[in-house]
DNA sequence: CAATTGGTTATAAATTTTTTATGAATTATA
DNA sequence: TATAATTCATAAAAAATTTATAACCAATTG
């Protein structure tokens, strides 16, 4: 599963936090769906499925302890992760929230990247299942469970640089990805590494997986191709 | 877009900083303005529209807080990125910022990499626009994603200049490209190159694509034509 | 402490990009 | 029309950029 296939349901009655919270996790890239109350969460709930709720507790018509309870009921989001978020200090809130069948708090105020980390941990289980798909690309496989990759039949166990290294690669065969990109998505955007890590780590997979799998586009990137 | 065509604004009072951070995010290649305080700040965002922010919190005048709030009430500067300058540890100023608006938080002392790089990632979504699209003209096929050309059933890969000459002028067939146009499209508005350069390089492109697609009008420039 | 990993640096190699020189084509002009 | 002046085409050389690779270092792991 893509992160683009991530639904977050996010409801609050402000639209103010509706709209920074949606900015940063669209910005992740998740695709986010709003609703102002209570009585709207659960409608849009049944209707998009969402993987993940983001409930503020205080809000008119229901709240999200009431909203809360109500979903949990619904068979088809059973699965569905429920947060709330709650001003600092509101101990009484989550424990009734638990009772309630919430599975775990954000607290007001808002810091972008502490929301950010926190619903990529609630997700991982979702991601897990789209990382346990294994990539499989002529004779190469990539087996992210077990970390392993299958060169035809033989098994290679790579360090786990290269292994994301390749998998992003592999992820999409013959796209183009610019440094820039590769350094983003394998190092994040404030580890600062030299220019030339990433060619050294291309050059052990060439090594390993094959010279002609890795393409160079000089000036732009590298791709992969079958 | 180009890099030069992106602008950022920066507000600090501590002339230092803004000197420092000038330097690097111009050395990027950015467009940089600069404003001393809050209120100047606003004047300057109107004016130059910024993709990008970045502020002190602490300003004479008019702090960044309410400088940010202002200027989120200004629609024409909705899709403007706002970004901080804070002391690291000054958890109560991203509360409160992230309440008037901001996007992000840049810690200080700032490092001028991780500055770099920080700014890239906010900028991003502006630059994503144009980048995935297939153009399509009769045989020939531009895939700006794997950075290829198809021609008929045959792949090229093109050097990055050849390509991005190849796929301006092909993204308006028929038009005729000035020379000066296509300089400022491909080399950027600064970079001086001699009067043959164009030239050798639609040489490169009518040996590998076809001689009779690049029309030559004298005295103006070059159109391709399917 | 030995082995592995992740990263850096220096140098070589490859490729791209630009310049240069010369001739050809076109346009302007006497 | 002949001549001069522009402007472009082209090949080849030169310069600049970018990547490949080996060797090395630091941090981590067991």
């Amino acid at each position: 599963m893509k992160k683009k296939d991530i639904t977050i349901l996010l409801v609050d009655d402000e639209p103010d936090i509706l709209e920074i919270v949606k900015y940063n996790l669209t910005t992740e890239g998740y695709t986010v769906e709003t609703a102002e109350n209570g009585l709207e969460a659960i409608d849009k709930a049944k209707q998009i499925k969402p993987q993940l709720i983001i409930m503020d507790v205080m809000m008119p018509k229901m709240d999200g302890m009431e909203a809360c309870e109500n979903i949990r009921n619904i068979p088809e989001l059973s699965e569905t992760v429920i947060t709330f978020l709650t001003a600092r200090g509101e101990d009484y809130s989550q424990m009734a929230g638990f009772e309630a069948g919430a599975d775990d708090y954000i607290t007001k105020p808002i810091k972008p990247k502490v929301l950010v980390s926190k619903v990529k941990a609630l997700l991982r289980r979702f991601k897990k299942e789209a990382e346990n798909d294994k990539i499989k690309l002529g004779n190469l496989t990539i087996n992210r469970e077990e970390y392993k990759i299958m060169l035809g039949k033989k098994e290679l166990i790579l360090p786990r640089k290269e292994f994301e290294l390749l998998a992003l690669l592999a992820s999409k065969p013959g796209k183009v990805f610019k440094r820039e990109e590769i350094l983003d998505n394998i190092w994040g955007n404030d580890v600062i590494v030299g220019g030339r890590t990433i060619d050294v780590h291309i050059r052990k997979l060439r090594e390993k997986i094959g010279d002609d799998r890795f393409k160079t586009v000089k000036g732009v990137g590298y791709k992969f191709v079958v």
